[in-house]
DNA sequence: CACAAAAATGCACAAAGGGCAATTTTTCCC
DNA sequence: GGGAAAAATTGCCCTTTGTGCATTTTTGTG
């Protein structure tokens, strides 16, 4: 049979190392202030090894954020068999991965979009694939006890809502120590919205 | 004074033409079947000159969607004065934005989209578009009326519902007739979609 | 350890992006 | 209407990208 988890394991590590080397590049000279050969050069890869694992830079530095690795579908969604609504499902999965350090790189990801609308919307789009995994997890979880079309609407609803936050037009204050992550203020914000999106709009 | 008026015109009727052939050109030979120099001798321009509209052909397909010409902020909104809560203004703004013609066009790029992550990024970038617009007419309407942070949630909660029909995970059959607006399956989808947003989620 | 599969690399070339200067078109103002 | 100013279009040029293909190197298996 055959287990490719180690090689696996190295093909997301190359990833993220190109990754993390095109994000801070960005940071340091700007984004348009340095080349794809000079993330091969920091990561140890070459230009053609990057082309293997990105379209372009833009393209790395968005998915340094990661919103999902270390995710697995039925992990992350296995407490929604009890006791949760599907909208209850999805507030816990997004306060759970919005932790204080992915909001610090997302932070710097939108001061980085902000006058680049390219990186903005491979920003956008890294958010995108989240809502897709979120939305494959929750429709499993709760299969059939609800009409057909909740969820896809729900899913958009909520992602839609919180938005604002990736897109910069709300701007988070980040804590200090990272051991606070209850306290913070996109949890205080997610308050708002969650209670926006079960009392319903008008 | 400066009036550009005829200026600007012929901008916009530039910019329209460009997008209009790399839509075109798409739809003949797919997103990668062809070169930005196409798209300038189909729309009797230079290289040079797309250049100067569009940051890569993925860009000028997407907006070939223009759904935000020929919309005036004050105009578009102006309706909502009186005997509209935001919501219904909302409602009324996107059932008048997407009329028949602007779905068929968004079916097309849907369907290019599905193979191409690239032209999908921008197809949804230019829905943000859309959004950003109605978020400011939204906001200069109803003022303080509403708490400060209402609008942006109300907003991306209602364009976050409507993704899935942009994303294409909807598919919405069209009348072969122009003037069946009303009836058309993407109303009726809304109409299932603002009532989910006014009677919130569980 | 040797063999097969997969990843990283090198090479080459068509195409993209964009600064700069020249040219053409539009607008302004008398 | 005509000439000056502003803006749009274009050509030129050169660096950077994207990608197919062949090759080398690394990894997993028996």
């Amino acid at each position: 049979m055959s287990d490719h988890g180690l090689r696996d394991k190295k093909k997301v590590a190359t990833r993220q190392a190109l990754a993390e080397a095109a994000f801070q590049l960005a940071v340091e000279h700007g984004v348009d202030g340095f080349v794809v050969e000079d993330i091969g050069v920091k990561a140890g890869y070459s230009r053609r090894t990057f082309a293997n694992y990105f379209t372009c830079k833009e393209d790395a530095i968005a998915n340094s954020l990661s919103l999902n690795d270390y995710m697995e579908p039925g992990d992350q969604f296995s407490f929604s068999l009890k006791d949760h609504t599907p909208l209850s499902t999805i507030e816990v999965f997004i306060r759970r991965s919005f932790t204080i350090n992915k909001l610090k790189r997302l932070k710097g990801l939108i001061s980085l979009s902000r006058e680049h609308p390219t990186l903005r919307l491979y920003v956008t789009g890294a958010l995108m694939e989240m809502q897709d995994f979120a939305a494959r997890g929750i429709a499993d979880a709760y299969g059939s006890d609800y009409p057909e079309e909740y969820y896809p609407i729900l899913m958009g609803a909520v992602f839609g809502a919180v938005l604002p936050v990736i897109d910069g037009s709300f701007d988070v204050n980040l804590p200090e120590d990272e051991e606070n992550e209850a306290g913070n203020e996109f949890n205080q914000y997610m308050d708002i919205v969650f209670a926006h999106l079960r009392k319903g709009f008008k």
